[in-house]
This record gives C-alpha cells, sequence and structure tokens, in this order.
DNA sequence: AACTATTTATAAGA
DNA sequence: TTCTTATAAATAGTT
C-alpha cells in the first residue's frame, strides 16, 4: 500500500522499522475500532514495540473484561456462547476473582525466579530487567533505613 | 475500501455485519502479521464476535505470555488501582478472596520494589534476599535459553 | 466464494 | 515528526 511491493520480512534499517511501526500501528487500532463498531463486536489488541514499550487498544472501557473472558472462554473451551450475561452473579464474579489469583500467583512465581520455562526471550529480558531494578529499590529503602 | 463509503456505526442488516465481520476480521489478523514480522513486535489480538464466538491471533507459538506479559507491565505501570468493589452482600469466600488478591498484589509491589516503607529492616533483608535469587535463576534461564 | 469499482492505507519522498 | 502523493491493498456491493 505504497510506492513499491513490501516483502514480508523484518525491516532490517531500525529508521524505517520504526516509521513503519508507528503508521501500521494506527492503522491497526484504526480498524480494530472499525471492526467493532460496524459489526458489534468486543475487540482487545495488545502490541509491545522492540524496545518493549506497550501499545494497547480495546473496544472496552477496560481492557481486562475482555482479557478475562478471554481466559475463561479459552481455558473453558466449550461453553462459548452461554456466558454472554449474568453480571452481577456471584458465582461468575467468584470465578473471575479466582482466575485473577491463578495469573498473580504465575506473575509472582515469576517474579521469584520460578516458571520460566514457558517465557521467551524478551519476555526474560523484561523480567530480568524489572527484578534487576527492584534490587535497587530495595537497597535503597535499606541504606535509607539504617541511616535512620 | 470498496463501493460506496460506510459510516462508523453498527450494520444493522444481520448479514451483511456477518459477511463484514469475516471479511475484516481476517483483514486485520493479516495486518496484525505484517506488522509483528515487519517491525519485530509482540501481537496479541482478541476478538469475540456479536454472538460471543472467539477469535484469536497472536505472534507468539502461545498468546498467553503476551498477555502475561501485558499483567505484568500494566501492574508495574499503574500502582494506584484502587478495588473498591467489594462492598455490599458477599459470601465470605469472596470476601477470603478478595484478601488474597491484596495480599498477592502487596506481594508483587514488593517484588517490584515498591511499597517498601512499611517493611522492618528483617522483612527488607528477606526481600532483597529473595529478589537477588530470583535474579540469578532469571540470568541462568536466560543463559540455558541462548545456548538452544 | 468470486469479482471489481472504489475507498483506504501506506511507502517513499519532502 | 508531519504532510504529501503515487501506488498497493482492502473491501462494499454485486454476481
Amino acid at each position: 500500500m505504497g510506492r513499491g511491493r513490501v516483502e514480508l520480512r523484518r525491516i532490517e534499517n531500525k529508521i524505517s522499522r520504526q516509521v513503519t511501526f508507528s503508521k501500521r500501528r494506527n492503522g491497526l487500532f484504526k480498524k480494530a475500532n472499525e471492526i467493532s463498531v460496524l459489526c458489534d463486536a468486543q475487540v482487545a489488541l495488545i502490541i509491545f514495540s522492540t524496545k518493549g514499550k506497550l501499545f494497547e487498544y480495546s473496544s472496552d472501557p477496560c481492557i481486562d473484561g475482555i482479557l478475562e473472558r478471554y481466559e475463561r472462554q479459552a481455558h473453558t473451551e466449550q461453553l462459548a456462547q452461554t456466558n454472554n450475561e449474568s453480571q452481577g452473579n456471584l458465582s461468575l464474579e467468584y470465578f473471575k476473582l479466582t482466575t485473577k489469583v491463578e495469573v498473580l500467583e504465575k506473575n509472582i512465581r515469576n517474579y521469584v525466579g520460578q516458571d520460566l520455562d514457558m517465557l521467551s526471550s524478551r519476555e526474560l529480558q523484561n523480567l530480568e530487567h524489572q527484578i534487576d531494578t527492584a534490587l535497587k529499590r530495595v537497597r535503597t529503602r535499606k541504606d535509607t533505613r539504617t541511616l535512620l
């Protein structure tokens, strides 16, 4: 869609890649929004750039609702059509909470360096950076405390 | 992109809406794949149709990795989320779960080096040790992965 | 499912 | 970054 065809492979030039990323990201968000409005669909779109910057689009006010719905559906397989209503249903809310607890517990295991097998290189990189930052913060706090 | 402009609002005709949904869904997945390849980005796309049918695209073999990364990052970025939900007549189990979530979230904040003010010297010492161990594990895992 | 007239997205250039 | 524009690509309406 432009002056010349583009082969479907990683753009090696860094500047071009960033420019293309920015343009196509906007295009993708626009189209995601269009399909959600035109076709009355629920859409969640998450993008991490090469550098780890997060971009997200959600057709709903809060993307978490869609992600939780996804988790429920993906892990419950068959129940697809049935769960569209029942807001305010305590058992549903309870189930959502148990899902949330599972996610939190998985995150904690990652933060203490466990369950790393499923993480990609990039995720590992990201996690390492977070933990490294955390360690610095804790040591700074320790130093501050020692002075009191 | 077709014979005549389309207003950005829900298509009322059910058949047209379904056809458009199918076409645009394919287009969206194609573009999501293109940006991930061209720009070396990580992309997760979740779509629920009006009827609740799930469609998903992921640039990675497993979409859950991206979603978990999203959860981690979202948690790291927004610390001031207030969970004011638990009002009203909730069952004991539900309440216990919300408490558990609070504890887990508090732990996660500590693991990323935040909310350290209330910790004693001994707790700080423990936390430091845990994080230090975590960092070593992550780096070991990274090295292992690099060798593959 | 295919076909095309058009609109839309965007690659390259400014 | 933002705009312009030539061109590729997507798709609305049709068959």
